[in-house]
DNA sequence: CACTTATTGATAATGCGTTATCGTTCTCAT
DNA sequence: ATGAGAACGATAACGCATTATCAATAAGTG
């Protein structure tokens, strides 16, 4: 038998703690970056590769922002959006959902899904 | 003198005229599809070259959706949003906007834009 | 019409995010 | 403790959208 990860690695452990502490979608390059403070000499493949099976595993999901490339985040939270700071550049998840957004489509189109993205200042950058 | 596309090219015209016949946001390939009916053997940097001319002229203006690359549309009409149709791919816009958006970002947040993507199967594609 | 040069088309080159390769290391069952 | 192979790190390779290069073409002027 044997899949993938099946093994407790260190490296594994240190990607799924980014994740928990951190609950923001993460870019792979910010996944490796706070990882490797828990895991030195954390390699970026196995960052994708890792990000690749939890995904798989369903616990991870991908989070696609408008103009970015793929962020990640657990998929331990109930539906919400995104607001990414024009400044820093960092995405935080709103709670919530604006109503009746299928009313929006056009007569005979059936809506199943929908995303919605903040932009503005963070908190953080407003005072800085 | 002389800044750019100064010079009314054939190819600038197919260009503007796809877009014009398709007022939906357009990918370069399909910029390059379609005005190639009226402009055979366009090429492909010529596009881009003309997207990027009407870009600074603020003719055209950029359309991002998550998870794609950028498409462009004409800059004439009112604040709107979009829809992705998931069978066929294309996208359509969709007239109006949910109020009070910024009211679902985190205290001390400034929200100062916004982006909503709807998904679901056009009507042609339903039919189909 | 002739000339100047902006513009073009073909294609090589680039940038960047992601994946494949491969020899080494580490996990875990025995 | 030992052996099999899962997982790793470094890096080459890849895919794709976009841009640069450059000789050829064509728009606009005199």
């Amino acid at each position: 038998m044997a899949l993938q990860l099946e093994r407790a690695t260190q490296q594994r452990a240190a990607i799924l703690a980014a994740f928990r502490e951190h609950p923001h979608p993460l870019l792979p390059a910010d996944v490796h970056a706070l990882a490797s403070v828990h895991c030195p000499g954390l390699g970026i493949a196995t960052v994708y590769r890792t990000i690749k099976v939890l995904l798989a595993e369903a616990v991870l999901e991908t989070v696609n922002l408008p103009g970015e490339s793929a962020r990640y985040e657990l998929k331990d939270r109930p539906h919400h959006h995104h607001f990414q700071c024009r400044a820093c550049g960092r995405v935080f998840d709103v709670p919530g959902c604006p109503p009746s957004l299928a009313a929006y489509a056009p007569p005979g189109f059936a809506v199943d899904g929908h995303e919605l993205t903040l932009y503005g200042r963070c908190a953080e950058c407003l005072r800085g």
